[in-house]
DNA sequence: ACCAGCTCCTGCTTGC
DNA sequence: TGCAAGCAGGAGCTGG
C-alpha cells in the first residue's frame, strides 16, 4: 500500500515516541515476512536507543545506537500502530496485540510499536549505518524526489531511451525512488501526460512540468497524512485524507474533473496494474 | 539490457 | 446469504 507520502506520515508519528528513547523489549512473533528476518533480531533490538528516524524511498530507516540501522518496509499492507502513550491529540491505551502484529517494540517511555502486516510483503532488516550503500534494498534506489538529486536532468537521464510506457518508468524504483501505483496516476493527470506514452519520448518541456508536479503532489500528500484506501493509518491510528482530492485513482467511469476537460476517467491494465486517466486530456 | 508477466499473502468487494 | 472470483498501495524474479 504504502508510498512515499504514507510512509514519510508514518515516520513522522513514530519519531517522538522512538527517537531519543529505548527499546526495552522487542517481541518478534514469527521468523520471517517477505524474508526471514535477521538472526536474532529481537535480542538484537531488545536494550537499543534509538538515534533517530528517517527515510528513503518507501523504507523507514531506524538509526540505532551501535552503529546498527533497522530497516522497515511497509510492503502492501504494513501498519506501525503505538499505542501507550500521547501522540497529537490522541492518547492511547497500551493495545492487546491483534491478529497480523508481527514484531512488537516496547519503549522506555511506555509506548508500544507493533508492526502489523497481514499480507505479508513487509520487511524489517539490519545493517551497519555506514553501509547503507550496500543494504540490497536501498543500493539500486534512484534520486529521492523531495531531495536535491531530483532534476529535470536526473529524470531526462532516466527516460533516455526506454522504450517502456512513462507510466511504467516512474514506477521504476531506479529512476525516481517512492512513487507508486497511485501517485504516479495522479502525477499524469496533472501534467496531461498520458501513460501509455513511451517514456523516452516524452519531450524536455514535458519532463520539465513533471519534476515539480512530483513534488507538488507528494507535498500535498503528506500534509493530508497520506491516503488510506483500505490500510493505511498514520502511527496514531488516523486515517489519511488524501483519497478525498484524487484527480484519477478509483475513477473508473467518472467525470473528469480537469476545469474544461468533458472526459470520464478509464482504467487501462499495464503490466498487470491498473492505471486510471483520462483519454481526452492525457496525451 | 530491457521489459512484461508472474509471484508472494490475506482480506475486502463484487457478482452470480 | 453464500460462495468464488477478482482485486489491492510493492517489488524481486524469471524468461522472452
Amino acid at each position: 500500500m504504502p508510498e512515499l507520502p504514507e510512509v514519510e506520515t508514518v515516520r513522522r508519528g513514530l519519531e517522538p515516541v522512538m527517537a531519543g528513547r529505548k527499546i526495552i523489549a522487542a517481541d518478534v512473533r514469527r521468523a520471517d515476512l517477505r524474508w526471514p528476518f535477521p538472526p536474532d533480531m529481537g535480542a538484537r533490538l531488545t536494550g537499543r536507543g534509538v538515534l533517530r528516524l528517517r527515510r528513503r524511498s518507501k523504507y523507514i530507516l531506524v538509526d540505532l545506537e551501535g552503529d546498527e540501522t533497522l530497516l522497515i518496509h511497509l510492503g502492501m499492507s504494513g501498519r506501525m500502530q503505538v499505542s501507550g502513550s500521547k501522540l497529537g491529540n490522541f492518547e492511547h491505551e497500551i493495545q492487546p496485540l491483534e491478529k497480523h502484529d508481527h514484531v512488537v517494540l516496547d519503549m522506555d517511555n511506555g509506548a508500544r510499536v507493533a508492526f502489523n502486516d497481514a499480507r505479508r510483503f513487509g520487511a524489517m532488516d539490519l545493517f551497519p549505518t555506514d553501509q547503507e550503500a550496500s543494504q540490497k534494498l536501498l543500493a539500486n534506489l534512484g534520486p529521492e524526489p523531495l531531495g536535491n538529486g531530483f532534476s529535470v536532468e536526473t529524470l531526462c537521464q532516466g527516460f533516455e531511451g526506454k522504450k517502456a510506457p512513462v507510466k511504467n518508468a516512474l514506477l521504476d524504483q531506479r529512476i525516481v525512488a517512492g512513487l507508486g501505483n497511485i501517485y504516479v496516476c495522479e502525477v499524469l493527470h496533472r501534467t496531461g501526460i498520458s501513460p501509455k506514452r513511451q517514456a523516452g519520448a516524452i519531450s524536455v518541456q514535458r519532463i520539465e512540468t513533471l519534476v515539480p508536479a512530483i513534488r507538488e503532489v507528494l507535498f500535498e500528500a503528506i500534509d493530508a497524512g497520506g491516503s488510506s484506501l483500505r490500510d493505511h493509518r498514520q502511527a496514531d491510528g488516523a486515517l489519511g485524507y488524501f483519497q478525498h482530492r484524487f484527480q484519477v485513482y478509483g475513477r473508473e467511469g467518472s467525470a473528469c474533473r480537469r476545469s474544461g476537460c468533458s472526459g470520464s476517467i478509464a482504467r487501462i491494465v499495464q503490466s498487470g496494474r491498473s492505471s486510471f486517466y483520462c483519454p481526452q486530456c492525457q496525451r
